[in-house]
DNA sequence: GTCTATATGTTGATAGAC
DNA sequence: GTCTATCAACATATAGAC
């Protein structure tokens, strides 16, 4: 008997992929134990509810996000932080054209239901308007987080509609667009 | 026994905000009879299945868009089209920020399925992009489908910040800054 | 810790009386 | 055209042997 196993990584490994490409609601456990290679049975010994699961999922994007903008601060300065976020967002634009902001699908899916799941996911992109918040209050800009909303919305919905038709080309026109408009602020 | 019945109506008006308010795959058909007052087996009457459904709801949803076009053309000129178009999504901000976008909604939701129903949602959104294209064209602007690129990017972004956040002033203030941004152009 | 078998509920869809 | 009863498949979740 291993002290530890890697099955409860290779779960939410499978489950943070399945839920981005099929969505929560139509993602069912027994898909997520044959991706990972666990027994459907021996799913509840790691996670009690899927709710529970789907909180740990939310919990490795939140801190594959953080690792994100780590990476983007080894920029220069605050504004060649914001053209490296751009630039990460058209570097996965083909995933996302593919199957959807995956931040964006969590917040849209949970925020139909009233559960507690909700406002977890709302933490995601929360946690990402902070951070571009703080690159413009760095910057100096007056009203950072007007300017983070814009900027957070003009890519949220360039990421919408690279989806809906299979376009990745939208987000890197979008985000050339934000540079500029960066530029000229 | 009535020649016509408005059940098929009543159905389809339940799907439309069942759809918007728990999305496709977490609204069942038992909900959608109960809401419209139609017994279960009955709905099977109107629509062989679930998928049928939601193709006339999308065509619901055309027909509703294509009103409100129609209404802000009513406008002395294509720049105060687009000011209406804004206006009337700023109208609309309370349900949005509860529910999301139900033209978003239904876009994300049907794209993760490869089903044929995805390429009737995208057909709304199309809708959408072609007439506010149209009406930057008739401004006489250069690239008016890139224009209308940005500006639905914006609008939809918005949209879903201001669900995650249950704030309906985001959708406020971006369509303020899109009204600024057209006049600028 | 691991896995098989299964309980329990809900879904989309059908059969058939009226 | 309408509605009751029900099927078959699938979901989440549990029991209990190993």
């Amino acid at each position: 008997m291993p002290r530890t196993s890697d099955k409860r990584e290779r779960l939410v490994d499978a489950a943070v992929n399945l839920f981005h490409q099929r969505g929560y609601g139509q993602t069912s456990l027994s898909d997520i134990a044959e991706h990972s290679g666990v027994p459907l049975g021996n799913v509840y010994y790691y996670f009690k509810t899927k709710d529970d699961l789907a909180n740990a999922v939310i919990d490795e994007r939140i801190h594959h996000q953080q690792t994100m903008f780590q990476h983007c601060e080894q920029a220069n300065n605050p504004q060649a932080s914001l053209f490296k976020f751009l630039d990460t967002l058209v570097e996965y634009s083909g995933d996302i054209s593919r199957y959807g902001c995956p931040i964006a699908s969590l917040c849209q899916e949970l925020n139909k239901d009233e559960s507690e799941l909700a406002n977890k996911a709302d933490i995601l992109l929360g946690q990402a308007i902070k951070w571009t918040t703080q690159q413009f209050k760095l910057m100096g800009k007056s009203e950072p987080s007007k300017l983070s909303q814009h900027l957070m919305s003009t890519m949220h919905g360039a990421s919408l509609l690279a989806n809906t038709f299979s376009k990745p080309r939208i987000i890197k026109e979008e985000a050339a667009r934000m540079k500029e408009w960066i530029n000229n602020l």
